[in-house]
DNA sequence: GTAAAGTGTATGTGATTGTCATACAATCGT
DNA sequence: ACGATTGTATGACAATCACATACACTTTAC
């Protein structure tokens, strides 16, 4: 398995998911967990694709998919800061749904029962939400 | 938002994600619930195919990629058939919780209090576990 | 104030991937 | 056996991803 690490970030180059989305990811579940809170400036694209090993660019469309969702506020010459702890675009139950119902399946075909789903979900969530002001 | 349909399944051509994942992801769900048992025919992939607008190869992919599950036995000249309701390769319990924070964290991050999402997840849990033998 | 350093952005290239059209091969039914 | 029905393999084309490089905006130092 081929990845990258910053102590922060993991990504996986082997992964069909784009490393630009993983990024994303990442960084969205700093925000999240509050250990990016809004005004904390992020890394500079060069910093963090040189910490990964990646392209700048890549680092780039990352920061741009985050300031789509409003999380982020990119500026051209100063750098991005974290503007805001929850995503503006607002989505339809029915499409938070999908990739909840995808995830939930495979962890039942896995074999796992209901109750230990249940706990992993409790779990994360805990997880999740601790840093919450 | 382009969406091929054939009351069964359901694909967004216009979604980042290939078709050939969503149709599996699809037929996963079926198999999960239980509307697909062991045992039962899948959709020949010219017919499947044909009914919802794509190549027959994106259907074949589908099927080859649940096969590699252990899901389905497809064999050259017959079809495919449901063969288990649980996938055989085991993955790591990180790997099964990575894929879930993401999706938490998303949800969290529209703004969901931990209630509600608690409450989305236990009633998808339902719904998959309904038709359980 | 202006230059240099530091920041994100735009452009173009090669490799990979997704979807398709078409041809091939295995199995089933009669 | 033969034809019909099924999955599979091959090759073409477009879109996407990650990269190298050059560009443009901001801040800092002097």
């Amino acid at each position: 398995m081929h990845t990258l690490d910053t102590g922060f970030l993991t990504i996986d180059t082997s992964a069909r998911k784009p490393i630009y989305e993983q990024l994303a990811e990442g960084l969205r579940a700093l925000i999240a967990r509050g250990e990016l809170r809004e005004g904390v400036a992020l890394p500079p694209v060069r910093q963090l694709a040189g910490d990964l090993g990646v392209n700048l660019n890549t680092v780039a469309m990352a920061y741009r998919l985050l300031q789509s969702e409003g999380l982020i506020s990119v500026k051209h010459g100063s750098g991005a800061v974290v503007s805001s702890r929850t995503t503006t675009a607002e989505q339809s139950e029915e499409e938070m749904r999908k990739p909840l119902r995808s995830v939930l399946t495979q962890l039942v075909l896995s074999g796992l029962p209901k109750s230990e789903i249940l706990r992993l979900v409790s779990e994360e969530l805990r997880f999740l939400t601790k840093g919450a002001k």
